[in-house]
DNA sequence: AAAGCGGGGTG
DNA sequence: CACCCAGCTTT
């Protein structure tokens, strides 16, 4: 389909390109397959500079398959926080588990069983397998699919599986014999540093004198991909609860459910809202507390506007106004309707260390422990 | 094939 | 502000 001889000069100097560009990264320093495997997870859809600190905490933190095995699922997601899509921590641990029970520990050297672990799709399966073990297998991510697009100029949509396919066969006849492991991660590299989404830096790049987007001018238009649909908007209505009496100085947690969106995740109470818009303040407030009740949370009395914020999904926005709120002594004492349900705690600040919060409320607390510092 | 699933960055 | 980055699972 390509000419042999544009292939071969693409992996030959694509390789001797990479030995004297490559980063220094914390999983580049050891072949160890189950650091690779923690490396290749979260780099999924996060770039590697926020991947970095992550990775650093998690191996040092859980630094085998056994111990990472046999650790609280809690610790794991506490670990996890704020990387986000926190299904790749929990089937990461569903897997090593896997691998600590049916394979002592040692991850597998084969496409079939690999690929059978939680989480570990054509992607991550291609990357262990090469990087650790240098088995000649493909691992076509996002920047693979930008450097071949343009290298050979395809201009399929990259959002369709099958592109995915024929990316795979291009990429897994480039690799020469026995070198796997460099050069695909040469390839990313090259994606990451050199032939970049928006102005790719052709004037640096090792195999420009073969593109075929280049040499067409189609570098910049490449890939081609369609676009994906806005986040559909969503109104949050947030209980900002502190206690009172011997739960002074505390604020009210809740669990979210087991599965679904920010699974086992904590959070600050709080409603949907529905799509006709917000009212006054007090309206608002008002709602809230029958809506909390609704939700088996009695006895809130919201009483004061704290903030506006927004957090963004891929595909959902969440337009949120946060309110403080009382639940306290008085109120159970004059109304004796107040029940907390089992999966709400009361926390202080220092607690905070043991429950895993999304990004949103992590920001809401700290720009209320900020403000309680004036 | 499409939708669900977080959190960042840049111009 | 609009735009970009994106792999695996479930439906």
């Amino acid at each position: 389909m390509y000419s042999e001889e544009q292939q071969l000069y693409f992996s030959k100097n694509l390789l001797e390109w990479y030995q004297t560009h490559k980063r220094d990264l914390p999983w580049r320093r050891s072949k160890n397959p189950y650091y690779i495997w923690i490396s290749e997870v979260m780099l999924q859809q996060t770039r590697v500079d926020t991947v970095i600190p992550y990775f650093h905490r998690f191996v040092d933190q859980f630094p085998t398959v056994e111990a990472l095995a046999t650790a609280p699922e809690e610790n794991v997601l506490k670990a996890w926080e704020g990387l986000g899509y926190y299904s790749r921590a929990r089937n990461l641990q569903s897997a090593v588990r896997e691998v600590h029970e049916r394979y002592e520990g040692v991850v597998p050297q084969n496409k079939a069983d690999i690929s059978a672990l939680k989480g570990v799709g054509p992607y991550t399966s291609g990357a262990i397998l090469s990087i650790a073990y240098n088995k000649p297998e493909p691992a076509v991510d996002g920047n693979v699919m930008r450097v071949l697009s343009r290298y050979f100029l395809i201009e399929e949509d990259i959002m369709k599986p099958s592109t995915r396919t024929i990316m795979e066969k291009l990429a897994r006849e480039l690799i020469l014999e026995g070198t796997a492991s460099d050069f695909n991660q040469a390839l990313m590299e090259l994606g990451a540093m050199v032939c970049t989404p928006r102005s790719p830096h052709c004037l640096t790049c090792p195999v420009m004198a073969h593109c075929s987007a280049r040499e067409a001018g189609m570098e910049e238009a490449l890939p081609i991909k369609k676009k994906a649909k806005p986040p559909r908007p969503e109104l949050r209505a947030v209980a900002f609860v502190e206690g009172t009496g011997e739960n002074a100085g505390k604020w009210l947690i809740r669990q979210r459910p087991q599965e679904g969106l920010l699974a086992r995740m904590w959070e600050l109470p709080h409603v949907e809202w529905p799509s006709s818009g917000w009212q006054s303040d007090e309206e608002n407030m008002s709602e809230l507390r029958q809506a909390l009740a609704e939700q088996e949370l009695i006895g809130i009395q919201p009483d004061e506007w704290f903030m506006d914020t927004e957090h963004i999904f891929s595909h959902i926005v969440w337009k949120m106004k946060v309110y403080r709120a009382k639940l306290g002594d008085a109120n159970r004492q004059s109304t004796g309707e107040e029940w907390i349900p089992f999966h709400y705690r009361w926390v202080g600040p220092e607690d905070l260390q043991n429950y895993a919060f999304p990004n949103v409320f992590v920001r809401i607390m700290r720009e209320w422990q900020e403000q309680c510092e004036e």
